[in-house]
DNA sequence: TGACAATGTTACCGATCGGTACGTATGGTC
DNA sequence: GACCATACGTACCGATCGGTAACATTGTCA
């Protein structure tokens, strides 16, 4: 052989199906259950079971459940950013095509039974205390996200990017918390009003209607 | 001593005897608590603790932790509609007004440290499975508000209210959950936005401008 | 074959969880 | 003073929590 990593490659294909390394297990449990009931409600030992492995497993890749959490964050910002920069896989023409289309998306989430919103969010209401390593990790990626709004918002001509980016990210957020409480809520109005907030922000002159 | 009620009577001496003084000291030391730490946070003894009583006081007014936890969002939910129809202690002249009041009362309170959203928001998320009862509290706690925005949204004369009043509480419900992610966040935008998304959902001839 | 790293197995820890059995103090009534 | 209901405390329960120690097993490579 020459390869000199010795495991864990899926490119050979003289590997005989290296089953899944345990951490990856663990991280893939956790995410789904993290999600879905939220951090505090899960156990270490749900998470183990799930991923078929064992507890020492968990305590050999993550120090402790809070570091497992904020990996889960990590993920869970890493896997954002795609849905967000490419809304339905397409890279969006312009700015205010590309915040509407990943409302459009987000709200067709938001309205189905079973939404959990967000889960950077979903753990700082969790975890108020602003040094949870979990937490710090949603603070870091909202903050990101504020940023990158402003910036659109800029792009879209606004007469005021810091107004319009805040507005259409507490519209974004309100989507998020609102299509958990119940479905069919307010999300579903979601694009209409940002599509009103966007066209009152922007200059008239360059907009059409 | 010629008063015939020893203790806890403020007003009147031989009034019927008060409800059990173990029980509100509970509700006001859980509604502390559940409300800054988070409900799954507190356990029952640091409530009892801080009430300076013991467990089986509180087990003997509440069923159980669950139940406590839902008449903790009942009080919320009795105290927030004061907030919310009179913001600052005055009754709006109309409904725009009556809004963009709130939401300014709100937005200053969001933007400030410590500020921990909405404890009926927090509640949903932090218990996401539909059968739990603190979560029933603040499923009809959310249908309400979303009911009367619609309401309010109608007596501004907008073209679609029911746009206008999911609008408005997708950017309440951004501004409950933002604001506790970090000081000065997109809730101090949150009057300006509401402000553009209402002028943009009412017919203008009758607005001005 | 032998070394090594990764994982599984089993059993356990102290702390805390929500919840309860049972006794005690107090005050009003006759 | 006998009696009773109300209100509260002491002490405890089993279960589960996050986390660990010690050792066996496996697969990979040199």
């Amino acid at each position: 052989m020459s390869r000199t990593t010795p495991n864990r490659n899926t490119s050979k294909p003289d590997a005989p199906a290296q089953p899944p390394r345990a951490a990856e297990r663990i991280r893939a449990s956790a995410r789904e259950l993290f999600y879905r009931e939220g951090i505090r409600a899960v156990g270490v030992d749900e998470i183990v079971n799930r991923a078929g492995v064992t507890k020492p497993s968990l305590y050999r890749a993550f120090p402790s459940k809070d570091d497992l959490a904020a990996a889960y964050l990590f993920d869970y910002d890493r896997e954002f950013w795609p849905r967000f920069e490419k809304p339905g896989g397409k890279s969006p023409p312009d700015a205010r095509t590309h915040v509407l289309a990943y409302i459009r998306e987000l709200a067709n989430r938001a309205v189905k039974d079973g939404y959990r919103g967000c889960g950077l969010s979903n753990a700082a209401v969790e975890y108020p205390g602003h040094t949870h390593p979990a937490r710090l990790v949603a603070e870091t990626h909202k903050k990101a996200l504020r940023q990158r709004l402003r910036e659109l918002a800029t792009e879209m001509g606004a007469r005021d990017p810091r107004m319009l980016g805040d507005g259409l990210m507490l519209l974004i957020e309100g989507v998020y918390v609102t299509g958990q409480q119940s479905a069919s809520g307010p999300a579903q109005s979601a694009l209409a009003a940002a599509t009103a907030l966007i066209d009152a922000c922007v200059a008239k002159p360059t907009r059409k209607r």
